[in-house]
DNA sequence: CCTACCGATCGGTAGG
DNA sequence: CCTACCGATCGGTAGG
């Protein structure tokens, strides 16, 4: 978040979505008047543009590091989703504004989505692809379908915050959202690889 | 849905979103005007209350589908999963509803998801730990945490309907989400069950 | 970046 | 279920 009005703008279109948040509550939360707010944008639809440019830009920040991540042969799986998960879980409003424009403006979202998802999705599952030609990798899994699946559910999950905490049982009232998360990083590894031969007594990989 | 200002309400309030939505649009597409409808709801936010009422007792009904699914041993899985997708796919405004509403109302849906999804959720964890205890499902796997994951994935993939479809190189310009839904499957099934100790050539159960 | 202001729409009421 | 209406707030402009 560059200035204060799209930091302000970013949090509470999240929060509150883009119809649930009036210039005035931005112009209050920055602490300026409304038209002055109106001089840096000069809509409020123009200040929303700005807020999805900016979060999209910053997953475009992500792809090197995750390009980088292509070094070592083995834990790629592992950089990249611990990549992605690092993005959504340093700031939970990216998670939660990419929700709300998926289904605010779908038609919108597959256009951006498209420029900004693919050359990335087409990266991961070439590695998959070859994973799969060195038999690592299970050979009836759909690269693409199982990465945009993993994406959506660390979106989804980071989205959803707490609201799950309440639903497991008696025994863990604390913290379930890491428990949530650790099961999807588990998820992914087991329905992605094939499992070892039967040498070891199938441990699972550290994190 | 029952009343068409129930079944107008519920489609404005999944789409645009519940801030996004004027009474004078539900209005409109029932075909009466304002008051009247403030007549049989007495306030915008009591028809929101309505609304998800509805939706959430509609998943209670699912619930005693999955508890006759409880008979067979194998395909117990299979079974409540294609429940849980079926309900989503039936309406898929369930889904961005449901989404909607844990973003813009996170502390009352997360009381409401406690007595909602509780129950199902202790239930279809028991089955798990059985599976564990019989050694066909992975011992180190969370089944809160992985009942959880595999519904938000759904309700999320749902939700985001065509976002992705553009997003796939010029292989398959087609529908994607079908692909999606299949992969997902696949991913929950590979990631419950411990795979076959190797007798025949790993091949995948039918759907 | 501000004060002053505008037409349109908001959720909701009065009264029948 | 309607007509008529209300105060509040909406996004945005004029003019400095």
């Amino acid at each position: 978040m560059k200035t204060p009005i799209l930091e302000s703008a970013t949090r509470l279109f999240a929060r509150m979505g883009y119809a649930g948040t009036s210039v005035q509550a931005i112009a209050d939360a920055v602490g300026i008047k409304k038209p002055s707010l109106i001089y840096w944008f000069p809509s409020k639809e123009a200040l929303r543009e700005a807020v999805i440019d900016d979060l999209l830009s910053r997953w475009n920040e992500v792809l090197p590091k995750v390009m980088v991540a292509a070094q070592g042969g083995q834990d790629r799986f592992q950089r990249t989703l611990t990549e992605v998960l690092r993005f959504f879980e340093e700031d939970p409003d990216r998670a939660r504004l990419l929700m709300r424009e998926m289904l605010d403006h779908p038609d919108e979202m597959q256009r951006r989505l498209e420029l900004t998802l693919r050359p990335w999705l087409a990266l991961v599952s070439e590695y998959i692809r070859l994973g799969q030609r060195q038999g690592r990798v299970r050979p009836e899994l759909d690269p693409e379908g199982w990465t945009l699946n993993i994406t959506v559910l660390a979106l989804g999950t980071i989205a959803a915050g707490s609201v799950f905490d309440q639903v497991v049982g008696s025994d863990g009232p604390a913290d379930f959202r890491r428990r949530q998360l650790d099961e999807l990083v588990r998820t992914a590894h087991s329905s992605l690889f094939l499992d070892r031969p039967a040498s070891a007594g199938a441990p699972q990989e550290s994190r």
